[in-house]
RNA sequence: GGAGCGGUAGUUCAGCUGGUUAGAAUGCCUGCCUGUCACGCAGGAGGUCGCGGGUUCGAGCCCCGUCCGUUCCGCCA
């Protein structure tokens, strides 16, 4: 019979009568005459340890103890009904009648006040302590759970975990790379990955058809709240399969997940395509928890005299759309000016809104920031497109087909969150049907999602040809509004890689020096593949109902990168850059 | 790289229009209380108001710079 070290406080409540052994950490002591209780606290509740006057050394021990310090207690579990308060159980209800106490160890005054909520900074700081509370305790066990569930999920689907390297290739294109420098080669560095992509598919060619592996990867950009420099992929690649297939297993591991971690029913998972996103929430990513569209509303202006709405109604690559808010004819003038700002900022020129109080008494029930430029017909061509009800507040917004709908989209979730219109529970969806590419500044045409996606039904010579009407044969799954996975099906053709790098702008020079064992591997016989991988933290993020991706991972980085516990990145001795072969001109001063 | 918010006791915060000795809660220390459980009671210690400069008779408060934390934009194949 294996033997616990000790018993957790939940456990102790199922013991009574038993003696246990019990360790952690005084939470509370009381003394009442010659009585001491000890509200004693380990990692899933608090118990409470009751010393006896008899036993006169070991009740003087147990006065000196102090909150914090580490201690072990034996004694022998007693159920007390009568401490029960409004039939309620309190710490009290279960006792440990306490026979013997080791202190293992004392502890300083804390840096943090468990009874109330401490500042970040100043968790991060002593995050050892913060990891300490019953509710840090609790997500990061749901996060082993998780992975724990996935696992057993992929190995019964034949899947086989497999490592890759993590001193690796810099890749162009991409994320910002971690860097490592080479001791032995000067001059040269490895790069931590961004994400195993190669690799997983070097193993497809290689014959190892179910690969997946949970893995830690590095991108050196900038921070947010679902996003750390250093995150983890539960990354999955397969042979032979269609993006259909693996859609379809991937669906059936999510339902299997949320349904064991939070007893949460998926349902169906809808479909969108990336055009249907853009179109109906302005987003790749939308979160269908909250109900209201963006509406089209050109047909309403197309005639009006109004040229600020009907000029983009009528041109080519504009649009004039509206979001519909329910209720939010309330909002005040202050707070319609916010949203003004708001989408001011984000880069639209401005903000017109129609509030409809009573639809009966025509333009008299409304008020608008338009009503002096448009007649009755356009503003109630609006309310019927956009099925406005009393109450309601419209809001447009007009111009270039992608930015005004990017605009209205993060109106939409920002009035949402803002009027509580945010609907409980889970809602996924897969976004399907992305762009093989989009223009940037500087660089041209850059890959939308990774510069190994096959392009959905073309040659290599169409995709050369007129890149930019090319869909690629790509799927993201969004839960809630995040970009919880994403994937494609991969370039298995050599030519068709080759065509993608020519598009790209990558010379066949930089070809042979970037990746040239991908183009040799895939001339020799590479099978189909397609693959997916999960971004691991922010599936726990979103089954903790939490909305920070810092509370699920046990020691966060700042939006600095910087580690506040240890003080990480650290200047280098000029001893360790010499060696290096690299010159620095910061050093610690 | 840009914008917003924050930094005051160990901790979490308040601090009015710039004006006497910078407050509260909690924690900590001392004592009291024989069934407490956010116990209670009495007393006590505890402050470089992030840092640097400026304006002013006078700065926690105003201005400039800077550092740290956080949210968002850019960025994140």
């Amino acid at each position: 019979m294996s033997m616990r070290s000790h018993y957790c406080a939940q456990v102790v409540k199922n013991l009574e009568g038993q003696t246990v052994t019990l360790c952690g950490w005084v939470n509370k002591r009381r003394d009442l005459g010659n009585l001491i209780f000890i509200d004693l606290r380990d990692r899933s509740g608090l118990v409470q340890v009751v010393f006896e006057p008899d036993n006169q050394t070991m009740h003087q021990l147990a006065s000196t103890l102090r909150n914090e310090y580490c201690i072990k207690v034996i004694g022998e579990v007693k159920a007390r009904p009568d401490n029960q308060v409004n039939d309620k159980m309190v710490t009290g209800s279960i006792e440990v009648y306490a026979k013997e106490l080791v202190i293992f160890n004392k502890s300083k005054a804390l840096p943090l006040d468990f009874n109330q909520e401490n500042t970040e900074e100043q968790r991060l700081r002593y995050r050892y302590l913060d990891l300490r509370r019953e509710k840090m305790y609790k997500m990061l066990a749901t996060r082993a759970k998780i992975t724990r569930y996935i696992r057993s999920f992929l190995d019964e689907n034949g899947f086989i975990d497999i490592e890759t390297p993590m001193l690796t290739k810099a890749t162009p294109e991409g994320a910002r790379d971690y860097l490592v420098p080479s001791r032995i080669h000067h001059g040269k560095f490895y790069a931590l990955p961004q994400s195993p992509q190669l690799f997983k598919q070097l193993l497809m060619i290689a014959g190892y058809d179910r690969y997946y592996q949970i893995v830690k990867c590095f991108r050196d950009e900038d921070l947010r709240a679902d996003r750390q420099p250093e995150f983890t992929q539960v990354d999955i690649e397969t042979s032979f399969m269609s993006s259909q297939d693996i859609r379809e297993l991937m669906e059936q591991l999510l339902r299997g997940l949320f349904k064991e971690i939070v007893d949460y029913d998926l349902g169906e998972i809808p479909v969108l395509s990336y055009d249907e996103a853009m179109l109906n929430y302005g987003s790749d990513k939308p979160d269908l928890r909250i109900d209201n569209k963006l509406i089209t509303v050109c047909e309403a202006f197309a005639n009006s005299n109004f040229k600020v709405l009907s000029e983009p109604a009528t041109t080519k690559g504009q649009r004039v759309v509206a979001l519909c808010v329910a209720g939010g004819a309330k909002c005040t003038r202050r707070e319609i000016d916010g949203y003004t700002d708001y989408v001011k900022k984000l880069g639209a020129s401005g903000l017109i809104y129609i509030k409809v109080n009573d639809k009966s008494k025509g333009l008299e029930g409304i008020q608008s920031s338009i009503a002096k430029h448009v007649g009755e017909a356009e503003i109630f061509k609006t309310i019927e497109l956009t099925g406005a009800n009393d109450g309601d507040i419209i809001f447009i917004g007009a111009g270039e087909f992608t930015k005004i709908s990017t605009v209205m989209g993060a109106l939409r979730l920002q009035t949402a969150k803002d009027m509580g219109l945010v609907n409980s529970g889970y809602r996924a969806l897969w976004v399907i049907n992305f762009p093989m590419f989009e223009v940037t500044e500087e660089t041209g045409l850059s890959a939308m999602h990774h510069p190994f996606t096959a392009p959905a039904n073309v040659t290599p010579e169409q995709l050369v040809q007129d890149p930019l009407s090319v869909y690629a044969d790509a799927y993201d799954i969004v839960v809630n509004g995040y970009e919880s996975g994403g994937g494609s099906v991969r370039i298995f053709d050599s030519n068709m890689q080759a065509a993608v790098f020519k598009v790209l702008g990558i010379s066949e020079q930089e070809q042979r020096q970037k990746f040239g064992f991908l183009l040799d591997a895939l001339s020799y016989g590479a099978p189909p593949h397609a693959g997916l991988a999960f971004g691991l933290d922010r599936l726990t993020m979103l089954l903790n109902g939490t909305d920070n991706i810092r509370d699920v991972i046990a020691f966060p980085k700042t939006t600095a990168a910087a580690c506040l516990m240890t003080d990480a990145p650290s200047f280098a001795s000029p001893e360790a850059l010499a060696e290096l072969a690299i010159t620095c001109n910061d050093f610690e001063k």
